[in-house]
DNA sequence: GCGGATCAATACGGTAGCGTATGGTTTGAT
DNA sequence: ATCAAACCATACGCTACCGTATTGATCCGC
């Protein structure tokens, strides 16, 4: 009878970091506050300071986390050498134009982020980071489909500025994700 | 000798709105705050409180204040009936990557007012209203062009991504926004 | 030059959020 | 059972910001 793990007793600093990118997705970055997040958490702030020094360090741990997630995971999701490269690109558009949900993913998040880097240096830096990865890793895709190498970037950068649009303006409702991006 | 207007002696509405968009784009939503804003015009909240009732009046201003400037200024400087169509578009393309100067525009400016309407029904309503309108622009502007109209709104969806998406990137100082659009 | 209207400075109370301090409760090893 | 470490609650001081209240300065009609 007893479920999985019924309601934990003791809380891990990944579960801070989880609660702080579900209050980034829901509020944006200014959301980030230790007693909103302690409450949403139904523990105390007395809770968080002791798994974090300050409010920095848990924003350096979601960074971190994002970081691996937002890079690695995802393509090494797409990146099956058994597919076909225009295969893999579909998948990989599939994928960025789908809501994929919790943790971390998301449009929510994403954007959220990028508005974050927008103030902050540490979270610039890795949203740096990130964006060079996938556009590389999306420019080496198009070199492997057969687009002659003076043009992989160009299309990597078209293409990866077309799903991040697509994010933004999916967030407002305007339109849902379903556009044929083919076309590039 | 007297310069044209040397240093005003007293202070508008307007004057607070372009003080507003000043801290949006440097600072983000959060960044309108009295106190900030008074100092960087060099006077006290006291002065504030004169021209406006609170912190949302001003935010209020702005937001309709943007809602001109992000619609029916640009389109009516682009929308030029004596070029031909692909013109106009090319011409439009060439403003939106563009560093549009102060006050208001900039991808800065731009930016914010996206990251504002994700937590903020006011500026979601406005943004909508602004996103609607080009769209609809863009897509009048493909169908004057000849693209099947079946298509228009499609290819106007995409383009409109893509150059927000390229704002966005921008911002990073990842690469400029002199990418070859051409292939939409 | 007087007096009201316009505009701004200063001082105040209230709230929200951070980080600390201190004490309480649970857990696990012995 | 006991003790120490791990974990959390509560209370506190501090700062930043909001909005108000009060007073001070400046301009203009007459």
């Amino acid at each position: 009878m007893a479920g999985k793990k019924a309601t934990k007793v003791t809380l891990t600093p990944d579960d801070w970091v989880k609660a702080g990118f579900r209050a980034l997705s829901a509020g944006g970055p200014q959301a980030i506050k230790v007693e909103a997040i302690a409450k949403a958490l139904t523990v105390s702030k007395g809770s968080f300071y002791w798994h974090f020094k300050d409010v920095s360090a848990l924003k350096a741990g979601m960074l971190c986390h994002w970081l691996q997630v937002a890079t690695h995971d995802i393509i090494s999701y797409v990146a099956d050498d058994e597919l076909e490269p225009k295969e893999q690109l579909r998948r990989l558009i599939d994928i960025a134009t789908s809501e994929k949900s919790e943790p971390y993913g998301g449009a929510q998040a994403e954007a959220a982020i990028r508005d974050w880097a927008r103030y902050d240096e540490n979270a610039a830096a890795t949203l740096k980071i990130v964006d060079a990865t996938r556009r590389q890793f999306l420019s080496a895709l198009f070199e492997k489909s057969g687009v002659s190498p003076g043009q992989c970037t160009s299309h990597a950068n078209i293409l990866y500025a077309a799903l991040i649009g697509l994010e933004q303006l999916s967030l407002t409702g305007v339109f849902e994700r379903k556009n044929d991006l083919s076309a590039l």
